[in-house]
DNA sequence: AAAATCCGTCACAAAACTGTCGCGCACCGT
DNA sequence: ACGGTGCGCGACAGTTTTGTGACGGATTTT
């Protein structure tokens, strides 16, 4: 996740949304604008946002089904949503938060009841989707789940493999010696060849390959491995 | 954890903490009464409730201060808390929602909106805590009615089997390990060999299993077992 | 009190993973 | 172009981890 927080707004009117995107960017945020709940799930598939703030009335897909949908997918099952509804009635307020809402708030709100309410949520949320999930390009390693993935395809490593790239992917773009591979994977008391690394590193490789996607693991000659998600 | 959430509530007027005893405990949750703050944070240390519904007015201690204090404590840092308010104020509403409770609402408020929130905000917590029935993927599990069900299919298991599934199912996806399985299923201070773990969860699958269902029970390899729905 | 369940442990078999080796190719500096 | 070093990779045998049937004792039900 990247320093400003990526919140997600969909909302099918104009006005609204344009004062919304305005003080959220001000608040420090980055936003992403959908019109309606199909151009939500779109954006949402793009880039996983840290929060969402989905209105409840919208043409097409409604509040709640966006909420449903995100809620489906794994990479998003997790994150906050809060609902914008323009009615008070209990009725839809209930359904809205058993649906998987977060929270939800009534129009008219203000800006500063608005703002109270994502950091509430967020401080919920955050702490542990941080740390749990770790992503770099196209790969994603869970380590609370125990999962890997590449774009979005299971992946099964052993375990070694396993806390091997979650190294790598602690720090991308570092290179290791074999050595410091051995001492941090393996652990520093743990003898085994220096060699033995490559052939993890092989495995890991094999593992993730992915049709023709890029190796993202770079090997440095003479010097060791690195996690790469673009550059060659 | 026992299956049955604590509710901690602090709530100085005799005639809605009664009230609030008598429809929580009739919702199927455990319920500690506190007549004033003090009260609330020596109940709340004698056992970590899992949600705590907070007075803002109340003799001596504050909610605000309860929640403050709470949060300073290690062990109920993270229990989500629910103001109960009886002005509408916003400047109020903001202060008590950064000041670390989860959500507020505002007397009178009617029982069924007050369960919604309580399912809501614990469900941010421990996703599916908050239902009486559980669902994931086909396979259902009734913590009232100690029911459990594989696409219709009723299914019997142990007392023993049906924690473990309980508690597998609580935070699918997750990786436990079996001595985290055996604090959380067997207790904390029973000594029973780790490998038991093993014994039962092999049971939990032989009766899960239903023709060719696949195996909702996912295992991880020198890390634990968890509860999957979807992907292999 | 007898019968039926349920529980924890053990031992053994199956499965998964690991480390090492050796060979051949790639790359580098000369 | 050439020798040398570094690296990728398939093979393999040993080790660790997991699945499971069996069993005696405890607990609950009838």
């Amino acid at each position: 996740m990247s320093i400003k927080p990526l919140i997600l707004v969909a909302e099918d009117e104009d006005a609204l949304s344009t004062l919304l995107e305005y003080n959220l960017v001000n608040e420090g945020y980055r936003v992403a604008i959908a019109r309606d709940g199909e151009d939500a799930l779109v954006l949402a598939r793009e880039e996983t946002p840290d929060l969402v703030l989905v209105d409840w009335m919208m043409p097409s897909v409604s509040g709640i089904e966006v909420t449903r949908q995100l809620r489906a997918r794994h990479e998003t099952a997790n994150v906050p949503i809060i609902m914008l509804t323009a009615r008070g009635e209990e009725a839809d307020r209930i359904r809205g938060l058993d649906t998987g809402a977060d929270d939800y708030i009534v129009k008219p709100f203000s800006m500063t009841e608005l703002f109270a309410r994502i950091r509430a949520v967020m401080r919920r949320i955050r702490p542990a989707l941080a740390d749990d999930v770790l992503e770099a390009g196209d790969v994603s390693i869970d380590r609370v789940g125990h999962r890997v993935s590449r774009q979005g395809v299971d992946i099964h490593l052993g375990p070694t493999e396993f806390r091997l790239l979650d190294y790598l992917m602690q720090h991308p773009g570092r290179v290791f010696s074999r050595e410091q591979l051995l001492d941090a994977v393996w652990g520093a008391d743990v003898y085994v060849e220096v060699r033995t690394v490559d052939v993890h590193v092989g495995r890991l490789r094999k593992a993730l390959k992915i049709d023709a996607r890029p190796d993202p693991i770079r090997t440095v000659r003479s010097a060791g491995y690195s996690f790469d998600t673009d550059r060659r």
